[in-house]
DNA sequence: ATAGGGTTAG
């Protein structure tokens, strides 16, 4: 027999599977209801016919008018027709709009109007409990459902629907332990239940019982599988999670936009490209559409691995744009360091009247610091709440505090911080003392320093801030003392860490690794290769090594750190990539920095290197091109994730 | 009129 997995391309699009078609049919509904005519002519129709006030007609309107958002309608509708199927209509139709509060009070009113309800109302309003995280109403809910017999009292089919939507209520609420008592306790067990415990437990934080769950299911379809990949990009385990779309490809089940989305999510984190790339391949091949959801998470994956270029087209592409795809795009354009660009787009957003929301402004306040507007980042500031009306959270704040700090303003950043409403948190004392190092100001430093470990005094960021402010102004005695400090407390840094994609694979490297095969291999490159720096004069930079080691061994914990062991690997291979592309998680350190700069100086025609190496602006971002021979044009980019926030350490 | 999975910051 031929394995599934090699099964001939042109048969992947046979046998739709009974999810698929439900799937379908779903979508068909929701299209034929944005194609209608609005509810409000219907009803005129309807009366002028003289059917205004039969039931089937009254619950039909407030059906149309709760799901097309028009309560005060849904209400008058329900007024002229207040049968049972009426008061389910409001329900369901109001949770379908996503209003859940209003689905949750057209319940109470349900009840208190002495209507009965049926087991559709208890699934629709469960589904608001749920989307609403409204534990209390949802067991008052289960306490009726149970009271009213709507479970034990049907057969089978029509219970499990019940069944499912309280167990699924439950898992949204995150109480699994209610979840898991239905659960054990249910008589049929269908692919929906598996399905909600499986996402329940990812959204619990609990990846690893979802996956243990997701293997013992009886049965899986695209909407498990999808829950699994997405669980694993909650738990930020994306690899994992890319290796479960693998196996769901093994299994012949069919992905389809959900299932794309989270897995170009996955991609985006992980910085791969590559598999980014494949997988839009992928879609087109196996007939998977293109909506706003799927656009908006390739445009934040092509952004994310540094090319905006593919962003833009794709955003140029799509006919329909939310609040998402601005907000999306914004931040792209400000993260590589298209600050005007970025505000160029957020004033064609307001022209198309999308509502920017508090993310779409972190956007704009990011793409003020790169363009380096300090006065304009402040105005848009104050917009938020005299324009917008949205409130300023901690990270607006921490937005203005990285603004005025890397423009060098330290004092207006210190007073924002001491103005804060909600007062500083680690990160933002992270932030400006990022920018007291940036400035040497050594004063302010120390004070914020101090603040920073009273709140956190694990803090190791602050203590590597601080040292590599005083090993700057060579305040070599304090070194010393901070590092006596670290030793003391047992302080430990979070290790650095690169991923590299290597022909689809993505390989990961710790400071120091040396669990990969070709480790012996990777070393001697590095060592190849730091020699030859060494002959165009090159020096290590070691003033910010955070151990306390001799001066030799510096120069050792410096030559390991994990993107010089990623770009040696990828040096290594024959086949190595047109672009190489590294994702780090912590800023470069300088010494890194300095010698990849280097690399290309040593290897590429200077012409071509001058012409395209770009800083931008900040001494810790940097894309180089990097031709490796005069014929072969290799590009090399370096991009760490930490570079455009001020509050990592280095590593 | 009816149950499960998707996107942005830190």
């Amino acid at each position: 027999m031929r394995s599934r997995g090699t099964r001939p391309r042109w048969r992947a699009g046979a046998g739709r599977t009974p999810t698929r078609s439900r799937r379908c049919s779903r979508r068909w509904r929701r299209a034929a209801a944005a194609a209608a005519p609005p509810p409000a002519a219907v009803h005129a129709h309807a009366v002028k016919l003289g059917l205004g006030g039969g039931a089937h007609v009254g619950s039909a309107l407030v059906a149309a008018y709760a799901s097309g958002g028009d309560g005060a309608a849904a209400a008058r509708a329900l007024r002229a027709a207040p049968t049972p199927v009426a008061w389910n209509a409001l329900v369901s139709g109001h949770t379908r709009a996503g209003r859940h509060g209003e689905a949750r009070r057209a319940f109470a009113a349900m009840v208190r109007a002495g209507a009965a309800p049926t087991r559709v109302t208890f699934v629709a309003v469960l589904a608001a409990c749920g989307k609403a995280r409204d534990a209390r109403l949802g067991a008052q809910v289960h306490a009726r459902v149970v009271g009213s017999g709507a479970v034990l009292l049907l057969p089978p089919p029509g219970a499990a629907k019940v069944e499912n939507a309280l167990l699924e209520m439950y898992a949204e609420c995150g109480d699994m332990g209610s979840a898991w008592r239905l659960f054990d306790g249910m008589r049929v067990r269908g692919v929906v239940a598996w399905t909600s415990m499986v996402s329940g437990l990812a959204r619990a934080g609990r990846a690893g019982e979802a996956r243990g769950l997701f293997d013992r299911m009886p049965e899986r379809d695209t909407v498990s599988w999808t829950a699994m990949i997405d669980g694993y990009v909650r738990a930020a385990r994306f690899r994992e999670a890319l290796e479960v779309f693998r196996e769901m490809q093994y299994s012949g089940a069919r992905a389809d936009e959900f299932t794309m989305v989270s897995v170009i999510t996955a991609c985006a984190q992980l910085g791969a490209l590559e598999m980014g790339e494949w997988a839009r391949v992928y879609m087109s091949r196996q007939g998977i559409g293109m909506d706003v959801v799927v656009g908006n998470a390739l445009i934040d994956m092509y952004s994310k691995c540094g090319s905006i270029e593919r962003a833009l087209a794709v955003f140029k592409d799509m006919h329909r744009r939310d609040k998402f795809t601005w907000t999306n795009v914004i931040l792209g354009l400000a993260v590589n360091g298209y600050g005007e660009e970025a505000i160029d787009m957020f004033h064609r957003m307001i022209r198309v009247s999308e509502a920017p929301d508090e993310v779409t402004f972190v956007g704009v306040l990011t793409a003020c610091t790169h363009a380096g507007l300090v006065d304009k980042g402040r105005e848009f500031f104050l917009s938020m709440t005299d324009t917008y009306k949205i409130a300023p959270n901690v990270v607006h704040y921490g937005c203005i505090v990285d603004l005025l700090g890397r423009a060098g303003r330290i004092a207006e950043a210190l007073e924002t911080i001491d103005q804060m409403p909600m007062g500083p948190n680690a990160t933002i004392l992270g932030t400006l003392l990022a920018a007291c190092r940036l400035h040497g100001n050594a004063e302010i430093g120390e004070s914020v320093a101090e603040r920073l470990l009273q709140m956190d005094p694990g803090n190791s960021v602050a203590y590597i801030l601080l040292s590599n402010m005083y090993a700057k102004s060579n305040k070599w005695e304090d070194v010393r003392r901070l590092r006596q400090a670290i030793m003391e407390k047992g302080i430990k840094k979070e290790p650095g860490c690169s991923l590299i994609e290597m022909n689809g694979v993505i390989y990961e490297f710790v400071a120091g690794d040396r669990s990969h095969p070709m480790s012996k291999e990777i070393y001697s490159k590095l060592e190849e290769i730091i020699t030859g720096l060494k002959n165009t004069g090159y020096v290590p930079d070691i003033t910010e090594v955070f151990v306390e080691v001799a001066e030799e061994e510096k120069q050792k914990v410096i030559y390991c750190h994990s993107e010089k062991l990623a770009i040696a690997f990828a040096l290594l291979s024959p086949e190595s990539n047109s672009v190489i592309r590294i994702v780090k998680n912590l800023r470069m350190c300088l010494d890194c920095h300095n010698a990849i700069k280097l690399i290309t100086r040593v290897s590429v025609p200077s012409a071509l290197n001058d012409q395209l190496l770009m800083v931008d602006g900040q001494q810790y971002s940097i894309e180089i091109i990097l031709a490796v021979t005069l014929d072969i044009g290799l590009s090399l980019v370096v991009w760490s994730k930490a570079i455009f926030y001020g509050t990592a350490a280095f590593g």
